[in-house]
DNA sequence: TCGATAATTAACAAATGGGAGAAAGATTGC
DNA sequence: GCAATCTTTCTCCCATTTGTTAATTATCGA
């Protein structure tokens, strides 16, 4: 049971360019973790610690494929992204609901 | 006219807790700075800095008030999240879209 | 003009994060 | 068994970030 990742990690893990290039990767199809180390341009150790941020954050998820079991194949998680955009989504509608409050309560002191 | 700030700065911006609460404050309505620095529990001058790239990535907006020059006023500034939600909602989608083609292939695969 | 107030910038220490290479673990194929 | 392959963990280094205090700038009010 995957425990759900605090929006202060997924948002942390996002803020990295490589680690969001990661991502928008897998969102093409999943992928080996060599493959992305190539793709990026980064050396194995650094990929395999960006893709262990992304998979304890709940953003991607690693799995051994049969025919090989020294590769791990990583792929993007559903709904991973689910909790930022709900975040986001709440505080801008707040705001949004704020100004015009705000607008009402300026052209009523206006008059 | 305001360069649309990367999204990796916005990324960056909002992976801190302390400026994620900031942004939640503002979502409520503008406030001083000094009154952000109290609410979230920090010196002046470290909420200084952090209104500093709220407001460089184009999250915030920073106002003098005409009844007092000494202080700013900070607000949400409408839409600069958008290119945020934009990059999670294009993401997710493509994947789901990936997946419904995996998952056609091993079918077809399986007969 | 002078002291108080609001906020920012400067300077510095501590913590964090990201990269590389070396080494280790695990697995494959001969 | 043994060399080659795929990936991760360990260790070290450098750059950035974050918080604090002290100093600075600007403005208000008496």
């Amino acid at each position: 049971m995957s425990r759900s990742a605090s929006i202060d990690r997924t948002f942390a893990a996002l803020a990295d360019p490589a680690r969001r290039r990661v991502v928008e990767l897998l969102g093409q199809r999943p992928r080996r973790a060599g493959e992305l180390a190539d793709a990026i341009g980064l050396a194995a150790p650094a990929m395999s610690r960006h893709l262990r941020l992304l998979k304890q954050c709940g953003l991607i998820e690693e799995a051994h494929p049969e025919f090989d079991a020294r590769v791990r194949i990583y792929s993007l998680k559903t709904g991973a992204m689910a909790d930022l955009k709900s975040w986001l989504s709440r505080t801008e509608e707040l705001w949004a609901a704020q100004l015009g409050a705000f607008k009402a309560h300026v052209e009523k002191k206006g008059k």
